[in-house]
DNA sequence: CAGTGGTCTAGACCACTGA
DNA sequence: CAGTGGTCTAGACCACTGC
């Protein structure tokens, strides 16, 4: 087995070597993947770890299943890690482009009412707000509303964001984001949103609402980031067999 | 163990139990959930079930974990099973509401070459297109654009679409729907979009595009659902211990 | 250091699919 | 009807958390 991170479990490097296969196009979309009789015996381990493998694969949308029926590779696009949905500059890099940011403001203030709610803690505690105009190979795509406690916050205060990523910086300090809840939907621009991304008032945009939170449940970044419509878009994948925690609500 | 359907799986009544629990109250958020050891005795099964139990919990954004760290209730929201997320008219009544609809056209055309992509058929393939306002409640929410491929399709044309549920009928014939692909972003209304949704051309509008698949993965339905902001949005509960197949996607 | 969850093994039975 | 995946058991070792 040519397993990249000899260090890491058995089922994760299994996973990860018959993800290169699907990607590299070695097993094509439309192919059978062999079964878990097969992949036991070339890997060498029990039924478990395979089981473990082949369900992340089907998670991730690369591979169908089912009772009795043999599984294959499916079209799916290419599955992104987890911070790459949830930071900016990682997505911007994972799809091979760099990117690039202009801070307009970045600031320390008490949190209002909404921002307390989000961030569970006081209204009047201080939090740090930056906002942020963000972009991919030069091109204005998003405009980043921003909200960190301030046991993150203070963190950025004295950083120069317009070279640094943020999720690097606080990773730097022991702060990481295990968990993050996103809504997704769409609004008008408002009076800011146009002027920095050059648009006019009203006119569509894509927002994606975001609370982000450490191992032990903190929540620690409250974020409201505007997307130009034609530049980007979620995509999920989504089965019976794998329920993934997606939810079309009512208004919020 | 108070099992509703006796009948499934082990660690599928478990996990409903748990769930029952938890949107219940009976486990509030912040009370920790009981080890894997407790469970085991409490319910006398073996650790398997108990962690795919909670592996879906887990999943599902109800409850965190980590190891060694004994696992959360979190204030997540409550689940939707697939099909609520496939179907407005499961959607609008799993969430207390009356779903209802007005069919603007329903007719039989050749695909075009987005729908045959889409739908992974040859142009010039009969397809059936449905238009259709739909309302929760009474108030307008969406209008809904969907392709057929032909033997879909071919079971709606004598049906009142005005009064059932098109994936109710295509259940009814054997058809399922086990997987899909959502797309979402933002954009202007049509001339169409305003005609029906009552807006001024170009407001902004939620998009969904959809692909929905049976179990032998053949495309079925492609969608493209446009909804009034502000009535909908979509949520999204990720977490690096269960990778969602989520992706923020370039233009497409 | 005790308890917890993460991982792995070996073996078993069953339901379903597809030739 | 043979092969496949779905499910379950019993037992084991390890890494991490939190007291």
């Amino acid at each position: 087995m040519k397993c990249v991170t000899p260090a890491s479990p058995i089922h994760e490097r299994l996973r990860l070597e018959l993800q290169r296969r699907i990607v590299s196009g070695e097993w094509a979309p439309g192919d059978r993947v062999p079964s878990e009789a097969s992949l036991r015996e070339e890997f060498g381990v029990s039924r478990g770890p395979v089981r473990q493998a082949l369900a992340a694969l089907r998670t991730a949308g690369l591979i169908s299943g089912g009772q009795g029926r043999q599984a294959v590779v499916l079209d799916g696009a290419v599955p992104q890690p987890f911070d790459a949905f949830l930071s900016f500059t990682e997505w911007t890099r994972a799809t091979g482009r760099t990117p690039g940011q202009r801070t307009v403001e970045l600031a320390r203030r008490p949190a209002d009412a909404i921002a307390a709610g989000r961030l569970d803690c006081e209204p009047g505690d201080p939090v740090v707000q930056v906002l942020r105009v963000r972009t991919a190979d030069g091109v204005v795509t998003m405009l980043e509303r921003a909200t960190f406690i301030w046991e993150a916050g203070r963190l950025l205060l004295d950083q120069d964001l317009d070279s640094a990523s943020i999720f690097d910086t606080l990773r730097g300090h022991g702060l990481h984001f295990v968990r993050a809840r996103h809504e997704i939907d769409a609004i008008g621009a408002d009076a800011t949103d146009a002027a920095h991304l050059g648009v006019p008032v009203g006119s569509p945009l894509l927002r994606e609402r975001r609370v982000s939170y450490t191992p032990d449940g903190r929540a620690v970044e409250a974020a409201d980031d505007r997307y130009l419509p034609g530049l980007t878009s979620f995509l999920i994948e989504n089965s019976s067999h794998n329920p993934v925690p997606l939810t079309r609500g009512a208004a919020s």
